[in-house]
DNA sequence: AATCTAATGCGAGCGCGTTCGCGTTAGATT
DNA sequence: AATCTAACGCGAACGCGCTCGCATTAGATT
């Protein structure tokens, strides 16, 4: 539970000694990387977070314990490293209609957490975020990225005039996400395609009727 | 890391010895069990999960660390018994319709996590439910049983005739918390108002289009 | 090819969370 | 009121996660 280690170890604090891998990141470095980040991920599909050692990803991978606590320091940032790794493969759709995109892009979330290894590095994502408050910070950060890129879906059905001008598109898209996270950590049942379609046309739905336009408030959203 | 714990103590197995606390649950074990659950929830009101140790509730609850370990085991434990005894909070309107029902629950739900203590109780058990077993099961079924407790909302809808009669009344009810949980524990920003309103309007408008009517499937709701 | 040093391998050691055995207390029963 | 025992208080000890100092390796530089 790393309290205050700058305090004890002394020169962090004024030489800012750089993590170990950031220095040579090709060769060596970037086979014991991925080395790490496969044991991660296979061991994540066998025993969960809750199996999840140092000492196994140590063994699986043929990288020194030490090692790994060098470059990563624990689970949760090993963890997210994984998060962002894997993520890169949903696709944004452009069909040409708000609904149509709207069920691509459900599908594809729902195709990604279909498969059991993608589901357990997000839960533990998202448990790492609620111990260590870097990864908080990673993961509210990543997902507002992601929520961007993926608000132009909205931005054009705004153009086409298929809902109001003044539509929170940040809002149609975390509408549309939010239900698979609640499957995915609250009710905890499978996420399939009926999950997807269910979602995709109830956010569109509201969309139109106008939920998600703005309640006339200041400029904050940049 | 609870692993087999039967088998190394031995005669847990054959006599089934029961947890210490619910033969007696009078008295003395009422208040070190009133005690332990109210200074958990303060220390989760001050330092949040990451920080919550065994140690920390035993010191400020008075009550030895060896007594904590013997009634409840784990943090984990003591984090799934507090949920349930604070989740009782939040009241099911019968307003008459359904637009006005769902505005109800979803400012019950939202003014329930706008307090922190509330919120890092919830953000806890998710995170325990990721790492072990027990707690997912229970964190399962507990949200089974409340969305169960308020599908009647959508029945009273069914029958006035407000929504398709083919509703399926859970996925109305998992839609109209979704966001909640969305926000809490993905995008991490504050639970208002603003949220709860747009997140009964969303159900509502798709409830009505008729996006979560059955997929005549079987009857497999039970 | 020789040199330099970042990154890793290695094992010892510390600290903290957890458990166990025994004595004590308090609430229930007669 | 006397007795019984469930539940609790107490401290020692175990085990595991984690860190640290030094030797070794490999990739980059000249």
């Amino acid at each position: 539970m790393g309290r205050d280690r700058a305090g004890q170890l002394g020169e962090r604090m004024s030489e800012e000694e750089p993590t170990p891998g950031s220095v040579r990141p090709g060769g060596r470095t970037a086979r014991t990387r991925a080395a790490v980040l496969t044991a991660t991920f296979d061991e994540l599909g066998e025993g969960g977070y809750g199996e999840l050692t140092m000492e196994k990803i140590a063994q699986r991978s043929g990288v020194h314990l030490a090692t790994v606590y060098r470059r990563w320091g624990s689970v949760e940032r090993i963890i997210c490293e994984l998060m962002i790794d894997k993520s890169a493969d949903i696709a944004l759709p452009d069909t040409g209609s708000l609904r149509a995109d709207l069920h691509g892009l459900a599908s594809g979330i729902g195709a990604f957490y279909a498969a059991p290894r993608n589901r357990r590095v997000m839960e533990a994502v998202v448990a790492a975020a609620v111990r260590q408050p870097y990864a908080a910070e990673m993961l509210r950060d990543f997902f507002r990225d992601r929520r961007r890129d993926a608000a132009v879906l909205v931005r054009r059905a705004i153009e086409r005039g298929e809902v109001p001008a003044d539509t929170d598109t940040d809002a149609v898209i975390a509408a549309l996400g939010a239900p698979f996270y609640y499957r995915l950590l609250i009710s905890r049942g499978p996420i399939d395609q009926d999950l997807a379609e269910t979602t995709a046309a109830a956010a569109y739905e509201a969309a139109r009727a106008g939920v998600f336009r703005h309640p006339a408030a200041d400029a904050g959203e940049r």
